[in-house]
DNA sequence: CTGATATCATTTGCGTACGAATGAATTTCA
DNA sequence: TGAAATTCATTCGTACGCAAATGATATCAG
């Protein structure tokens, strides 16, 4: 092989030390989390995947302030607020003050909200499947465990 | 034990058949996500992973239409002209129309869009890094394998 | 050639997501 | 006790992300 052959192949090969977006995690998180949403979508119509998740918290805790609940479901207070104003209008939860200390919003579950989680527990059961579906029972667990620790 | 200390434990236990958030995909997928994202934000002051993304996909396959980077970067034609409007504002993307085909938006990288990306491409590096550092060398290469499947 | 269809882009509306600023109430501690 | 710090909630501004509607252009089929 000539130098120049050489100088060519460095110059039209993909080079090592390029940058390649769609290996980067972020790039496949981004995507992934994209998936999921829309699989969710397809299934449940009439909440988010962070109502529901605050709804399902709040099932799981029972009543408790608007920000704590925020907390439990990674979501910061401005935006935990917005999705708590939407299923109250929705009539899924109440809001009341706490009497104790007057800076607390506590939230708590309608009867409606923990009829409608009831019914909608099956169908996220069958999104996290169809999320998971391109793994093996294997590779799910795998999968799970590495995510977790990176979350 | 009395019939009435069985009705108590079955109140008062954690159902086996309980939805347990915590260990759904979407709810871990979207914490991995917003970990990700901040500490994209920590690294990289200037511009936002979606911004990122376009820009570096630009540089990649050089001058394309609104629409078609759109797609090679996973955002549909509302979000992807946000991301290349406030692009351009930076003075980091140009904008023209397509001769041929008036309907097209060919959007081309700026010599300072260039500089500015190659200046990025460390941080972004560091940025992944970070974000799989709490994975083993042997876990990252599995991670992705299997987070590449599931996006 | 022309009408139906498809594509590209824009706009609107809604829902996260977060930083920063503000105000009210509570807690800490000097 | 009383001032400082903290906590809870709200509001504002910015930026994705997507559905749906609209308008302009292009392509295709009869």
């Amino acid at each position: 092989m000539t130098g120049e052959e050489n100088l060519l192949k460095l110059v039209e090969a993909e080079p090592d030390e390029s940058y390649r977006l769609q290996e980067q995690v972020g790039f496949i998180l981004r995507k992934a989390h994209q998936r999921h949403v829309a699989i969710f979508a397809s299934k449940i119509t009439d909440l988010t995947p962070p109502q529901f998740a605050a709804l399902a918290k709040l099932a799981d805790v029972g009543e408790t302030s608007q920000n704590q609940l925020g907390t439990l479901v990674a979501m910061d207070a401005a935006t935990i607020k917005g999705v708590i104003d939407r299923l109250k209008a929705r009539g899924y939860v109440d809001l009341s003050k706490h009497e104790q200390d007057k800076r607390r919003l506590m939230v708590s579950l309608t009867a409606e909200g923990r009829q409608a989680l009831e019914k909608l527990i099956a169908l996220a059961q069958e999104i996290t499947e169809e999320t998971l579906s391109p793994l093996s029972a294997k590779e799910v667990q795998q999968f799970l465990r590495l995510l977790a620790k990176v979350a």
